[in-house]
DNA sequence: ACTAAATATCTTATTTACTAAGATAGTATA
DNA sequence: TATACTATCTTAGTAAATAAGATATTTAGT
């Protein structure tokens, strides 16, 4: 196998990352969100709907910065607050989702359909091979992080 | 063409940032870095040396707080600040790639090591479509980052 | 060469968002 | 029904950001 084709590869990915930081950077400045309230904010899209304290150990910010965090996104509508039935102790934070997309589709609106585009110029079996390069790499990095925050 | 395909994988391609984003704030806690200072001296080692308004440009933070990032890396014994020669207003941040890769390369060892051997999972005609995708998504990353910050 | 404007970084005062510790309120257990 | 536990919030102090302006250097016009 060729070995500086792997190492290309390689470094390409981690290229990919740093631009991918960078788009999502840029788009937090439009957004008029820190850069961090934005990651979060992804989070929560991405996980949905959580309590502050599932929030806090997925961040790694402590209870009370989490408590920021939330007053911050809700002051902007983009969650709200709702206590859980099963236990009223527990603060369930809610993704406005449209809200949240109203704010941020658009700034990714283009990106998103040439992304599309993107992926569509592809052929079905070279999508595959894709997938399952995507798949092992967040099973890979899932494990990365695991072993990085247990130890 | 099929759209459940394409959709799924513009789904697991932002996954995969997500977690991408969640490693590295791992591997930042893990060195003593905030997450900030993490990222920032990643864009030192992916573009090399840089002035201070360079990297302010680049960060989209203000020159008094790159100001204060430097000292902080320049502290850690991680970038060494220089005068240019040809303009001595300018300040090159100069990062110590060897001072940068004996911290961070052990956080990555092992996850570097399994990249790889991903990567070399794949056929080489495999690779060669991985690599188009990559190239094509950093060239629209880019172009998105730069319209968004320029308009 | 001399002056004014522009540029690059740093400094200072203020604000924002973080941590650590402890308070509050609700739940589980003996 | 106490007692311990748990989840979130509050408070005080700290770290890192911004905004405005200072300092030092370079560029351009005369």
């Amino acid at each position: 196998m060729d070995d500086e084709l792997i190492k290309r590869l390689r470094k390409l990915i981690q290229h990919y990352a740093y631009t991918s930081i960078q788009m999502h950077e840029a788009v937090a400045r439009k957004a008029g969100l820190s850069g961090t309230d934005h990651k979060y904010l992804g989070f929560l899209i991405e996980r949905g709907q959580m309590t502050a304290g599932e929030l806090a150990t997925l961040t790694g910010l402590t209870t009370g910065a989490v408590t920021g965090l939330i007053d911050r996104l809700e002051k902007k509508n983009l969650v709200k607050r709702q206590f859980a039935q099963d236990d009223r102790r527990k603060v369930i934070i809610e993704p406005d989702t449209p809200a949240i997309m109203a704010l941020l589709a658009p700034l990714y609106k283009e990106f998103r359909s040439k992304s599309e585009n993107l992926i569509a110029s592809f052929a079905e079996e070279e999508l595959k091979i894709l997938e399952a390069y995507f798949l092992a790499a967040i099973e890979l990095m899932n494990e990365t992080t695991n072993k990085l925050t247990n130890n």
